[in-house]
DNA sequence: ATTTAATTTCTGTAATAACAGAAACAAAGG
DNA sequence: CCTTTGTTTCTGTTATTACAGAAATTAAAT
């Protein structure tokens, strides 16, 4: 496939902005080609597009299915895979979000809790130090499950409450008074 | 400083984590043992505690600095630089999240933008491609300017409107009716 | 069954990032 | 000013990760 400037300037940053999120440069370079892209891809025309090894094309396209980012699809008389990203923006945030909170989030809550438990009988932890891993802890888990309340929202509505900004901080302390 | 099972325990998996997202493990173990600490260290204690070079130590603290979690402390009839980090919970996830997005989303919406306007005169781009890229400009600037809003509010506030949750989406539907 | 096409796994190399230790530098105290 | 103490910068090494190319595997078609 042929990339135009802007699109080869795009997918390039993509890779950038990956490495810099602890993605592999090729699976995000990958992805944005596909995101792009109007017509489902077969690994060698991505290979001949981002100029990348075989195998590198091969292993990436497993990761970013194994994200669910991207699909296999068949074309009649063609025994060839042929590979299709996710095509909505809101989608493929909501799918990177809740594919990361499962892989780094949930594990290092597990952790945490893990170290909650152990401080308590730890004899040479001070309490204030034990106070702070409480403190990160709740913290995380007020995050999570806000998060898991706004993930089951349709976008439209979360477009709208964030518009809605910061006159829904007036409205939520307006009702703090007497406590939600 | 001695540190007590959980506390290295804590202190490791901090570090892990930090790898994950794109942080140096060093840099990540320091900034988890001087929150976790309830006095301020001298770089000697932390390279002593973390079993890393001085060097290691001077560095990663120059980094954390940077970011605005670490600050130095002098103490009467001591020469040596002695480090605290940022205490309160909601106010280190504030301080990451805003540098992050100082220094990594906000050039990324830069490059967007200027693909944008290139895109306009960019004859081999086909129209849908173009489409798609708008697309994940204009998410990128409404949950931009969404964060924007939220964190002017205070933390308590924050809290509220996270435990609200799904209450809140129904009644953002409602309002939407009409359009906010 | 055998050939051909497609994909994956394996292996070695290259690039990158992390790090230790030494050297250089800065600053305070005597 | 010169010594001591503390900090930073520099240099080389190590470890990790990314990657290319080859070999192996799988599977469809003749």
């Amino acid at each position: 496939m042929k990339l135009s400037p802007t699109m080869q300037k795009y997918i390039v940053h993509w890779g950038e902005m990956g490495t810099r999120w602890g993605v592999n440069r090729t699976v995000a370079q990958i992805h944005a080609l596909l995101f792009l892209a109007n017509n489902p891809m077969t690994a060698d025309e991505i290979m001949e597009t981002l100029n990348v090894a075989r195998s590198n094309v091969s292993n990436s396209l497993k990761e970013l299915q194994s994200w669910g980012l991207v699909k296999v699809q068949h074309e009649l008389g063609d025994r060839r895979d042929h590979f299709v990203a996710l095509q909505d923006v809101w989608e493929i945030f909501r799918v990177i979000t809740e594919e990361r909170k499962k892989r780094e989030l949930d594990p290092t809550l597990t952790v945490l809790r893990e170290c909650a438990i152990e401080a308590e009988t730890d004899t040479e932890i001070e309490a204030a130090t034990r106070e702070k891993m409480d403190q990160v802890l709740e913290f995380l888990e007020v995050l999570l499950s806000g998060y898991d309340d706004f993930k089951k929202l349709p976008p439209s509505t979360v477009i709208k409450l964030l518009k809605m900004g910061s006159k829904l901080g007036q409205l939520a302390s307006l009702f703090g008074k007497e406590d939600v």
